[in-house]
DNA sequence: TATGAATGAGTCTTCATTCAT
DNA sequence: AATGAATGAAGACTCATTCAT
């Protein structure tokens, strides 16, 4: 990615996640990169191209880290610490990118569906996590699918949610770890 | 509300949900309500008026069943399985809602802002039974606002992404609210 | 076809001769319609559309008069000399179609193509003349084809070249018929 | 005419030919000219200048072919019989030349006009052949400048609405100059 | 109550042209 | 001589909204 190609891509990040994809103009997004509109169709098709080469940017990134990050363990169960981590850290650093993410993946027309797709490639992730850890015995008898697709969207409903929300000092991303960790593995029953 | 305006919220829902807010065209609606484009601004002030009908009334009839469900009972961990259910299965039932309202609900913006202010008056009966089970000392310590936000992302993420998805014969709420609790109550963690 | 579509319709064919279709833009025709812009896009699809509309009118209105006043005769010759006047008399009152016509009819595109399609139902009338005049014996061997275009392309020039550029006062549509029909039966050569 | 300025010379009247002047991109040009986008613009000054560069090459050829050929002659009805073939072989060859001419000449605006009056410069030769005929008493009684515009546009016509549309076989420019040059001699009308 | 023709502000997109290299 | 990244003016088109009927 050459140096103006990126200054239009975090500039259409910020002003998408922002004002919303539909509200966001390309002008605006020039503005916010510093270079004219014209130069935005010099290097994306559209404006619709915009956005999916910043969620195949987002996602891919993020997958990456969660594969680096994991590659060196062996347990399920810290794996999954180790993706919560992950997860919870790249949204807590890249907060725009999931607010424009979460903005379209929901429903049925081809868009949201594409970026569904894309999405579940990241999820596939989780759901071997989730596997193995029933291979190794330690997690307990659960649909994979179901548990992956839980761990996305609470970890992004928080981040999304309270990010966007309150700034406050002892939300960061360790802590939400350590409670969604807690939340998930142990649960939040009393034994 | 009367005949016709109810037929413009059905098919406004309807239609939201299948090409977004901002795809979909007053004239689209007013063709699967079948009625007039005029007849739109007769019951409503504008489409930002629609949608945020739409979304006060979904949140509404979502806390209303909650409340009625949970009235009855005393055990705070019996109340989540409740609420649990009472989501799933209000969200099986209006698949369209959730997928309009997930699709509006983040972003910076004074709308977004708006419609998650009115999704918090639901999130606040959740933080309600946390709290109280801990009181019980039934449920372990955590941060209810975390663990609300957390309930509600996972059980939407389930349906948005599932429902819109596959159509599996197996896929009913009461199998869901099943899966959620466990996992939410006893963690994924094999003891 | 309303008072509105008529409008624009005759607003369109003035422009398009004017500026060319190219440098015409919505917004003149809107003008000197007396519309807004809008509008044009309430009774017509798109600029293209109103060229195809304006095209299929100006071809259609000038067979029905080719045809009606051909239909009272029965020699060829005659029907020849009453389609070259009504053709001139038709270009004479409506040189700005010509000239959109003209303008658009030639290459290699689907766009010219289909114009040309159209183009050839009214030729069609002039090979028939043809044809009936060599089997009435009056009308010497020769390709129908050929001389229909030779036909048209004679008329046409004529008018677009003449009116456009001076407005002679002697250069009236029976003078120019009279010249025509000389120059197609007879011949330029003296015997 | 150096060896670059002739392949955007040829990429220019092929693309017109095929797309039309304004749906040609200079970028379309360069593309099938094998030089890049800026290269046009240190041989032409603008688009509209490649397009009358071309226009007046191509009548500067079509009328030296005819000069060379008609200076031979003595006899104004040869000499005719001689344009006819020179007009229909040059068309004949660069067909896409006639269809990028016939494309631009016609309306008031000031670009056809100046198209015009270039071509005018040709049609004066066959005025004066005309003439010339009249005064041998070869050719009937006629006006000239009717008659240079009916055989200009009546060449123009076969050769583009044929040409471009089937590529007959038995279509070649000899017979057409004989079918045009009894068409225009002898008249339609047996006698 | 309901209609639908008309509106015009707002946007995306195109593309000829420039210019530093 | 040639390049191609960058520009920004211009234009087609959309669509929420209005209003006379």
């Amino acid at each position: 990615m050459n140096k103006t190609k990126e200054k239009i891509f975090k500039a259409a990040i910020k002003t998408f996640s922002k004002s919303g994809f539909y509200k966001t103009t390309m002008e605006e997004i020039a503005e916010n990169a510093g270079v004219a509109k014209g130069t935005l169709y010099y290097h994306f098709k559209s404006k619709d191209d915009i956005l999916e080469f910043l969620i195949d940017e987002g996602i891919k990134i993020l997958k990456q880290e969660a594969i680096e990050e994991i590659g060196r363990l062996n347990n399920a169960v810290e794996k999954l610490r180790k993706i919560i981590f992950v997860q919870t850290n790249f949204l807590y650093r890249n907060h725009d990118f999931i607010i424009v993410l979460l903005s379209q993946i929901w429903g049925h027309g081809e868009v949201p569906r594409k970026f569904r797709e894309k999405l579940y490639t990241y999820l596939e992730l989780i759901e071997n996590i989730i596997r193995e850890g029933k291979e190794q015995k330690l997690i307990a008898d659960c649909d994979e699918k179901i548990v992956a697709a839980a761990f996305f969207g609470m970890i992004s409903s928080i981040l999304a949610l309270k990010v966007v929300e309150d700034s406050d000092e002892k939300f960061n991303p360790q802590d939400i770890t350590d409670s969604v960790f807690n939340f998930a593995l142990k649960g939040l029953q009393l034994q």
